[in-house]
DNA sequence: ATCCCGAGGG
DNA sequence: CCCTCTGGAT
């Protein structure tokens, strides 16, 4: 995609959509970061399912290492990979309280180093918690990047790395949601709804991805 | 590269 | 049935 392409790629999302939010459901940064967690390889509606009981009682790290690891389980237990996100979610919740006060740090490298958190949810808690320019490359954004042509690459990194490159300033805070929602709901992995896509002038692969459908 | 692991959709 | 869903740790 050209400059003036990419521009108005994010131009008509960004009018679509003014105002992107995640759709996973928390009260406090902490309840985000969670929320986050639990999310990998689920969907933002399981984890809301799950999460609204759990919220309910357990509104910081310290009241989450009270209910403990069994007890968290039979909150989550709907979710993919429960087991080893309710460990992740304990063992976070310890070092919380115990180094950090309680307090989500708003940095990076601190929360990668958080178990259970990796590059991809830190970019998203820095994002939707405190505002920073940062690209969650999720499999939605790393799909529609390497399909769009908007931004290439063999790893969710390096595609993140050309996201920084090419998405224009005015969109760099939101450009994470607008493109999770787009692939989401249209360019969707396994049938794009090419037909109702707003930016398919834009896409390289449109008439790839219609002719599969053909088939 | 492989394992963790459940719900919903096509 | 098989694929997908805002991955991370080993």
């Amino acid at each position: 995609m050209t400059k003036a392409d990419i521009f108005e790629f994010f131009r008509r999302l960004a009018e679509l959509n003014p105002a992107p939010e995640t759709e996973l459901e928390f009260g406090n940064t902490y309840q985000l970061l969670v929320a986050v967690v639990l999310s990998a390889q689920a969907t933002d509606v399981g984890v809301n399912k799950a999460t609204r009981a759990l919220f309910h009682s357990v509104k910081t790290p310290a009241q989450m290492v009270a209910l403990g690891e069994d007890g968290l389980k039979q909150h989550i237990k709907t979710i993919g990979l429960f087991n080893a996100k309710a460990r992740n979610v304990i063992a976070l919740s310890e070092i919380l309280v115990a180094q950090y006060g309680g307090e989500v740090p708003a940095d990076r490298d601190a929360l990668v180093e958080l178990p259970g958190v990796g590059r991809k949810t830190a970019n998203v808690v820095m994002n939707c918690a405190f505002g920073a320019e940062t690209f969650a490359v999720d499999t939605h954004i790393f799909r529609v990047g390497n399909r769009t042509g908007l931004a290439k690459g063999k790893t969710p990194l390096a595609v993140e790395k050309q996201l920084e490159k090419k998405v224009p300033a005015p969109f760099r805070v939101g450009a994470h949601h607008w493109l999770i929602l787009h692939g989401r709901y249209i360019c969707k992995a396994r049938t794009p709804e090419c037909w109702r896509c707003p930016v398919v002038d834009l896409c390289r692969f449109k008439d790839k991805v219609l002719e599969k459908r053909g088939k």
